[in-house]
DNA sequence: CTAGGAGTTCGAGCGCGCTCGAACGCAAGC
DNA sequence: GCTTGCGTTCGAGCGCGCTCGAACTCCTAG
């Protein structure tokens, strides 16, 4: 089984998914640049698919900044629901919070960070990609025992290995 | 950008990673099958990059059951060994422990469980591939972010969106 | 005026998958 | 005999990323 062959495979069952929330989710986020008066807690909440638990929790760890209204309410602006959006999109794709923490102080810092911000991005995408590749294994890994399964449905040879 | 568009870059990115240890790991797991003579725990988490502790708790937690010498310390069979090598592999794709508990659960009952155990990775393999998925979109995202700060080096048009 | 609902802060708790430490047992080597 | 070293059991602790509950405030509708 050569690893071209995996990839095909992987590529094959890439096809074949229809994502049935990610690849919505992500449109989802992408299309919120849109958004322009501010938003309540709930509102980013259901927008983001998460709970405003989460919201108040993200923000306690310092990862954005959000104003309030007059009662003290959360009142979050374009930039906080830009900010929010990445951040979202970035755990998505399994990058720590710690570094996320890290990423946003460089950020908050100014422009003068951005190529160690870039570095942070660079790794998080071999990550990433080390991630692909280690899936793709395990995707062909788990069909071989499938095929095992579905082979013959005889007696199995060796109870579990 | 088309959706076979992220599915040439994630496939190019695989091709380019040469995974310094997950494949090796894997390859590793593969050829373990030789394994004959009795294995001492520290043996067995040398083979399978893990720690004697953990070892042990997956034996506490029923996934494997381990025989004793005669001075009371785990000798590990070569069924011991292959199932363990098992649980590793799923592991690392990502199936949690209370799916393998359930499908070691169905092994121990015999063969009859065999469908059952099928269908358990059957649905591990489509999550496999829905992580794929998500994964070659937040490469993508990555990469787009990426590109952003690469490709103009002046001042970021609106702080980390 | 009162009840309801949405928001607030604060600190604690949870589920996962380990990870560790203390206290002990056993066999080999000096 | 005694230390060294590898193993044992048991229960507690940890890091992560939330998740929840209590007690409170504020605004609105009836």
């Amino acid at each position: 089984m050569a690893t071209d062959d995996l990839m095909s495979k992987a590529l094959a069952a890439l096809d074949e998914v229809d994502g049935p929330m990610s690849v919505e989710v992500i449109h989802r986020l992408v299309d919120v640049s849109a958004a322009t008066a501010p938003m309540t807690i709930t509102e980013v909440a259901d927008l983001l698919d998460m709970s405003p638990h989460t919201l108040r929790y993200y923000e306690r760890i310092g990862l954005v900044e959000v104003a309030r209204d007059a009662s003290g309410h959360r009142s979050y602006d374009a930039k906080a629901v830009r900010r929010l959006v990445f951040l979202t999109r970035m755990r998505l794709s399994g990058m720590a919070m710690r570094d996320l923490q890290h990423y946003m102080r460089l950020a908050d810092k100014g422009d003068d960070t951005v190529p160690e911000r870039l570095d942070l991005l660079l790794e998080h995408r071999d990550t990433i990609r080390r991630q692909l590749k280690e899936l793709t294994l395990s995707l062909a890994a788990t069909e071989y025992k499938i095929a095992t399964y579905g082979g013959h449905t005889g007696p199995s040879s060796d109870e579990e290995a």
